[in-house]
DNA sequence: ATACTAATATCA
DNA sequence: GATATTAGTATG
């Protein structure tokens, strides 16, 4: 008999000891009975007999972890304080095989499958000196504006990988958003390449599993759960816009899907791909950048900078004289200052929502009301429930009334909404996409959906609302955020032609000053957050506690203040009430913490641990 | 996580 | 005193 120690999945149990008369390996994924149910785990290693009883391990799965995928796990648990169980969940397991396969004979494969291939993109002399450095280096950070070619770098590097017989991922910040990627690469790789993201059915994962097991899938592309497909000789990860904020898991386990892999990379020994007009201070300060340096097409952009927070007479002229001219614009606004909320009259306070200290967002088209933090929805409210005066009244700029007011100015103007309320599937996305296209509608109106990736060829006007809302938030990376947004969005004009950029703004120098070279901005931010010391320059972590008991999170706070005054190489950078207070009616405590160097940090932050609180290492968001 | 148990609060 | 809610504990 022998004796193995599991990990029981979906599940924060302990390790637990279960007994078997095969030899399993590790990482095979068993049934074992517990208490009166059967539940299934993973091998994470022999044991020696123990001194109690124990259970037999029922039955063995096809499928089993790699050792790779165990490690990787631990290091995700241990890193962003999850349950092992929590990190192992988030791979796939592969099929269990006698020795892992790789495909020497890729090349004759390929041409036997005689699937639908373009042939290799043809480079320009910058992207081919850019594509020549990549080749001989194991990570890079790979720089270069919209419209640089990035994408023609990264199908010719897939190429190669193909070439060599391995495999690549594709990472972009949101799958949905992105099929114009998929009918590029599919032009290049046909059904070599599947996307893959979480909302797939499971049929279709399915069959996309037995793709890549059966060699005929060597890239996958898509989201942050790519990354933990099972590709076996895997060669290349490519991050794109590696600077986008929706590489971080908000849920457990908390992870930043592009420093998951770099380190996955250097696991498996593939090269790492980080990309960006836009680069993080991060990735910049820590990798070797490649620079794209000109963009093949050279269009001239002129901006205007304008003050105000809401669409202003000149805006609506600028829009109008673009839509006479027959051609298209593009307006953004910041994703919170984009709903209206009921407020009173009398007594000036927000219609709120009952769960969760934040407004109510008026949804005019649906006809209710609904809290974007717990999605309590109800019917819109005519009296206020603080002082009973009625009735109340709506505020703030946001697209529904921003699509009104164009509308009305701009007679015959066909406007796309292009937020997460309109665009709710990829079919919508499609069909909107195609409508902008073909010139059906001449403007595209909504909010960060906005910013990524998209290429619209014959955007001639851009306005860009609401930076100052940006820059105003309490985050070490408001300036970074603001400037990033600008260029992305800027970036998504005049690629045809000459275009006009409007930003509104009440910090015009600070913008006007980096506008045409990125590159300056991150130099000075970062002097100014090595000053400040931030990140790259320090590490952070927040605690998060939330409990229905405001006097319980308090003071579950405080205990933990005090349990880390003991570790004197970390700052307690603040701690209290976090911004939205309640959230589902459990009252919300954060902490801050800073080190200069992480294993201090993470030393610390394993011996205040408990179920009552949580820990987001890197944090990016601090709501 | 989840089942189970002990402790404590709530209510007629 | 019976029942509902919460806190604590063990799982092989």
């Amino acid at each position: 008999m022998k004796y193995y120690e599991i990990v029981l999945l979906r599940s924060s149990a302990p390790t637990l000891t279960y007994s078997s008369s095969k030899h399993l390996p590790v990482g095979s994924i068993i049934s074992v009975p517990l208490k009166s149910t059967v539940k299934d785990a993973v091998v994470i290693k022999e044991m020696e007999k123990p001194t109690f009883e124990t259970a037999e391990i029922v039955s063995v799965s096809e499928k089993i972890y790699s050792t790779e995928q165990i490690e990787l796990a631990k290091f995700i648990s241990e890193y962003y304080f999850s349950s092992f169980s929590e990190a192992i969940s988030l791979f796939l397991p592969y099929y269990r095989r006698g020795a892992p396969c790789g495909y020497p004979n890729m090349q004759n494969n390929i041409q036997d499958q005689g699937q639908p291939r373009g042939i290799a993109p043809t480079l320009s002399e910058i992207q081919k000196k850019a594509y020549e450095e990549l080749l001989q280096k194991d990570r890079a950070l790979l720089f270069g504006v919209t419209g640089s070619g990035k994408t023609e770098i990264f199908i010719s590097l897939m190429i190669k990988m193909m070439e060599e017989g391995k495999t690549s991922i594709f990472l972009m910040p949101e799958i949905s958003l992105t099929p114009q990627m998929e009918k590029r690469l599919k032009v290049y790789f046909g059904d070599a390449v599947a996307m893959w993201h979480s909302k797939l059915t499971k049929k279709k994962k399915t069959s996309i599993l037995e793709g890549i097991e059966a060699g005929e899938i060597r890239i996958i592309a898509g989201a942050r759960s790519a990354l933990f497909v099972p590709l076996s000789n895997l060669g290349l990860i490519i991050v794109d816009e590696e600077h986008d904020d929706s590489y971080k898991a908000m849920t457990r386990p908390r992870y930043h899907a592009r420093d998951v892999a770099v380190l996955m990379g250097q696991k498996l020994g593939a090269k790492v791909l980080l990309a960006s007009a836009t680069p993080s201070m991060t990735s910049y300060k820590k990798f070797d950048v490649v620079k794209v340096e000109k963009p093949y097409v050279v269009t001239k952009k002129r901006y205007q900078f304008i003050t105000g927070d809401r669409i202003s007479a000149p805006m609506l002229k600028m829009l109008h004289q673009n839509f006479a001219k027959k051609e298209q614009s593009l307006l953004f606004l910041p994703t919170r200052g984009n709903f209206k909320y009921l407020y009173c009259e009398n007594c000036g306070k927000t219609h709120l929502c009952p769960y969760c200290s934040v407004g109510m967002a008026l949804h005019r088209q649906r006809r209710h009301l609904k809290c974007h933090y717990c999605n309590f929805t109800e019917a819109i409210q005519d009296t206020c429930t603080h002082c009973g005066h009625a009735p109340l009244k709506s505020e703030r700029m946001g697209t529904q009334e921003a699509i009104e007011v164009i509308g009305t100015a701009v007679e015959g103007i066909a406007i796309e909404q292009f937020d997460k309320d309109s665009i709710t599937t990829a079919k919508k996305l499609k069909e909107a996409l195609n409508r902008f296209e073909c010139g059906e509608s001449q403007l595209l109106l909504g909010t960060q959906m906005l910013s990524k990736g998209h290429d619209y060829a014959n955007i001639t006007l851009s306005v860009i609302m609401g930076l100052d809302y940006i820059l105003g938030l309490a985050d070490y990376r408001a300036r970074e955020r603001a400037m990033s947004l600008l260029f992305q969005i800027a970036g998504r004009s005049g690629r045809a032609k000459e275009a006009n950029v409007i930003v509104q703004t009440g910090d015009a120098e600070f913008f006007k000053s980096y506008l045409h070279d990125y590159e300056e901005f991150i130099k000075d931010e970062l002097a100014f957050l090595e000053v400040a010391n931030y990140p790259p320059f320090a590490s952070l972590a927040r605690i998060l506690i939330a409990h229905k008991d405001e006097s319980k999170a308090g003071k579950i706070t405080l205990d933990t203040v005090t349990k880390l005054k003991a570790f004197e190489e970390i700052e307690i950078v603040g701690h209290g009430k976090a911004p939205v207070e309640r959230i589902a009616n459990k009252y919300r405590f954060n902490i801050l913490l800073r080190a200069k160097n992480r294993v201090p940090l993470l030393k610390a932050l394993h011996a205040v641990d408990c179920r009552e609180i949580e820990i987001d290492m890197d944090p990016v968001e601090f709501s």
